[in-house]
DNA sequence: CTGTTAGCGCCTTCAT
DNA sequence: ATGAAGGCGCTAACAG
């Protein structure tokens, strides 16, 4: 016998037929076939090393026990563990993830479709508009970190309360005078970092917002934030919208002289590898990104499995490092 | 109709029979199919918006048309690239790439088998042992950054060339006292690395070298770093095995009130996103990720092919940046 | 309790 | 130039 030994071949070497050896690999077999003939299949099926061809049985399920995460970028540290959270899941369940990149550019990016893994029973889109989903109709999916109001199923992060917990850690410090390193994404999550970020500052007496944004990458970032910094109103405090883009900040602050956080606090947001690598370490909000990715599977399988997951929203976690401090003196 | 169209829908909308359509759709018709009924083929499935069901397919051809991807780790930005490369080229030729996060845990981590993708014409490992493609027995696979003169073929990249470059650099600056930062890692990229290092700083005139390996992480680097700092010999010059390791090296530098360039020079490799975020900006040593992915997935497919493809190596290039200068006076 | 049978959608000879 | 038929490996009715 050449090839990968068949579910033919296991009911041979075991003297049975083929139904029964479906039956027990199947795992349904209790009260229909004897333990002894069961034993006996196992047995030779460990015996021939037989694994199940997949794709006979996908044909013949109709499912594909695959499910794709749409991610605008790999390379951000982010999504690993967005991956990681959601394939352990689906792991589980005898699911498989397969992730697509799909670039968050303005106008008509390539369609999802262009992907070669058009055999897909659910969706998992991670951080991006709802229109992404939109190439596959019908199929079911999972929307993550996204709007909560939008027509599918949404597994959120709180963005927002993270905002409000940064703006209040600092007015506690006594700032007052803050610039917002804003990301130039369409995304609902920059969105709505800026809308609780201007509320939050709303709220602080005497409280004043400056606001300029930029790309995801640390140039950009420093431009911006050096915008802010030479303006008329020099806030005292850089919010980022993200801990890359905090990165920028402090080059923008030492290309300026000002030392970090005595002439000026800055605050990222995620918490990825990059917020302890910078120094000084960074005052940023941790966002469970394996628990989203976890949380967002187990959301698409239940609605695979005909349910109606409840939405729900991951918080964040102000964590305070060493990149914020009292203002300097005389500006307040 | 509801469910997908198959191809025996579009042959009743085009008025043939099913073979024909494949043959149309299949792009072998010349010379078998009148123009005309190619045509009318082609509209149906259009007006349907058929798409092949991959999983007949699969079955009636014994293919996946899957590559598998196995990394070390999907946090590491460098990955990333890679993945990008090979599902670029994979696309190109109606191949899928599935990424499986293979922890480089020592002792018998979860077998590959774990993975729900056992349905995979080959794989591609990345930055890991041999052992690691044992797990698929006859599954054609391409290894890449590892060792060439490993049993299956590979693409690899100028680590050692990369390595000789920084000593060059350095020693061009007057540094002969060399710290190696390395990483505690077993894998044939980081033992290149050490080698190449050795070689090259005994090739000094004057050259000494210490050494102390940490883990691929901040905190870990930093301890590391400070060791050889403290020792009895302090080099000026940090060799380090990763951009990571560098930031960690930065830390140990600041907090002995060291100055990167001025009282120390620092190194890293692989120019990932790190490596520009850090102040200084780091000088190191730029790896092709995304080549690397693309032509690992090049020699996979010319494998699959029946060919049998040509070892290549893809060179590493010197960026310098800030992180190094002369060393001090009076240490040379 | 176990075996027989009928497809899932596709591609590929073979016959027309 | 086109159609009919068979089978890839599997599962789930239905018989026995």
């Amino acid at each position: 016998m050449t090839g990968r030994p068949t579910s033919r071949d296991v009911a041979r070497e075991a003297g049975v037929s083929q139904s029964t050896v479906s039956l027990v690999l199947g795992g349904k077999w209790t009260g229909r076939v004897s333990p002894a003939t069961a034993a006996g299949v196992r047995a030779a099926a460990a015996r021939l090393g037989y694994r199940p061809n997949r794709a006979a049985r996908n044909l013949r399920l109709g499912t594909t026990r695959t499910v794709l995460l749409m991610v605008p970028s790999l390379t951000s540290p982010f999504f690993g563990p967005v991956y990681r959270g959601a394939a352990r899941v689906a792991a589980r369940h005898g699911f498989g993830v397969v992730v697509y990149e799909w670039p968050d550019l303005p106008g008509p990016a390539g369609s999802p479709f262009a992907a070669p893994h058009e055999a897909i029973d659910g969706i998992l889109a991670s951080s991006m508009a709802v229109e992404a989903v939109g190439g596959f109709p019908g199929t079911p999916a999972v929307m993550l970190d996204s709007d909560p109001d939008g027509p599918v199923p949404s597994v959120g992060l709180g963005v927002a309360d993270g905002m409000r917990a940064i703006i209040a850690h600092l007015a506690a410090l006594g700032h007052t005078r803050f610039g917002h390193v804003a990301a130039d994404v369409d995304q609902w999550t920059f969105h709505s970092r800026a809308d609780a970020l201007a509320a939050a500052v709303g709220a602080v007496p005497g409280g004043a917002l400056v606001r300029a944004g930029c790309a995801i990458d640390v140039a950009s970032a420093k431009a911006a934030a050096g915008r802010l910094l030479d303006g008329p109103h020099p806030p005292t405090a850089l919010v980022c919208d993200d801990d890359q883009i905090s990165a920028g900040a402090y080059k923008a602050a030492r290309a300026r002289g000002l030392d970090v956080p005595r002439d000026l606090s800055v605050t990222g947001f995620d918490d990825v590898l990059l917020a302890t690598a910078l120094e000084p370490e960074l005052t940023t909000v941790r966002l469970p990104a394996e628990d989203l990715g976890a949380a967002g599977m187990a959301a698409l399988l239940e609605l695979l499995d005909g349910g109606c997951p409840a939405p729900r929203t991951l918080p964040g976690e102000l964590i305070v490092r060493s990149s914020t401090a009292a203002p300097p003196r005389g500006t307040r």
